[in-house]
DNA sequence: TAGGAATCTATACTAAAGTATATAATGGCC
DNA sequence: GGCCATTATATACTTTAGTATAGATTCCTA
């Protein structure tokens, strides 16, 4: 049997999802309305082998509430749900050690699979996330580069210099500087190491 | 019962492989060396859930073979396994239709796993690929930075100059370019950003 | 056809990054 | 006490990065 507790400050969502697993063979399931009460709630008797926490709920204050659990349960599984997080937000959180993101847009069918994917052992993060829920405010900066542009920009997320650049592009180092220049403008970052780093974080390389 | 069909040209992988899988209950297993023997045995008697097919074996031709399959039997689920693919093209087979990606470096229990996940009917892709093939030799050079290089190294993860981080610090400048001089160094790389985008790739911070 | 953009190059410069060597204080270790 | 790693600073230097301005080409579009 594996106890699980749903931490969500909608009333609705919280007890239809609870109902449905525990309509599963061999999930027990009880709710939290916020992320004290759910960290009481691991306190007390139950042992539960996995918290699911609403990213948006009282309490949680973006990702440090999944610090927080983490830190007070190290031995406890912990996925974070949400419908509006976006891709950046689900990555940092698994980075953070949480077991698995749970979207709100999965199927119920899918939901249990996830948990017994979970519960087994194994890290679930929705592989087609990135194409759901697109990242539509940050895409705009990196829309307004050339194809020149975004090519020194794939260079630049390898970590190479202006005259590597200039021979893997087949053009002079100061043709490079020229475009080095413009991405970094247009992205508005101060050098090459920070429009690398906002590249690889919107993972366009 | 599932049927799984794994087809991989070396001998002693398809052979272990579906050793383990037979011994897992409710799993029966065939094996094929090559593509055109593993479609043969798809057309016979047989229906198979799963195929899982090695990026590299003959007749694959990169992921033209996964195509092939995909066409030939639209209603069977196809996993692509591969120890050498990168990211991309594990992206790329999962665009073309693939119910999953395998790489290699899986332990038997994550496989049984991801093959069970993936007869549920879920897609699955390990999360952390990027990082999980080659995480353990070069955590080895992060062991090997002292405090304050750590913290420097922190700073270059922001993709701050030198003058920003010896304010943060409380040091010169000077100081701080010694600092990064043994980050790179120590870590094998020749620049900053690199430096920096190795970090990130390690989850370090 | 005129204008705009994207591309490429050139020259010239300032600022920052990275290397090298030397000196010095601290604290742990044998 | 002597050894060693770490941290810190100074001076001096070379290389790379980044900015600025100007001129030229191509291609596409109003």
């Amino acid at each position: 049997m594996s106890n699980i507790l749903i931490a969500d400050d909608h009333h609705l969502v919280r007890d239809t999802i609870a109902a449905y697993l525990s309509s599963v063979d061999g999930f027990s399931v009880q709710t939290a309305a916020n992320l004290d009460d759910a960290l009481t709630m691991m306190a007390g008797v139950d042992a539960f082998d996995l918290l699911i926490l609403d990213y948006n709920m009282p309490g949680m204050d973006g990702l440090h509430g999944l610090e927080l659990a983490r830190k007070a349960f190290p031995a406890t599984r912990v996925a974070l749900m949400s419908g509006v997080a976006n891709r950046e937000v689900a990555n940092k959180a698994m980075d953070q050690g949480a077991i698995g993101f749970i979207p709100k847009s999965l199927t119920a069918v899918s939901l249990v699979n996830a948990i017994k994917f979970v519960l087994s052992g194994e890290r679930y993060f929705p592989f087609d996330f990135e194409t759901s829920g697109n990242t539509a405010p940050l895409t705009g900066a990196f829309a307004s580069l050339s194809e020149r542009e975004l090519e020194t920009l794939e260079q630049l997320c390898i970590g190479l210099s202006n005259k590597e650049i200039a021979r893997n592009l087949g053009v002079q180092e100061v043709t490079v500087k020229l475009h080095v220049k413009n991405v970094l403008a247009k992205l508005d970052v101060s050098n090459r190491t920070q429009a690398a780093l906002l590249a690889k974080e919107k993972h366009l390389f």
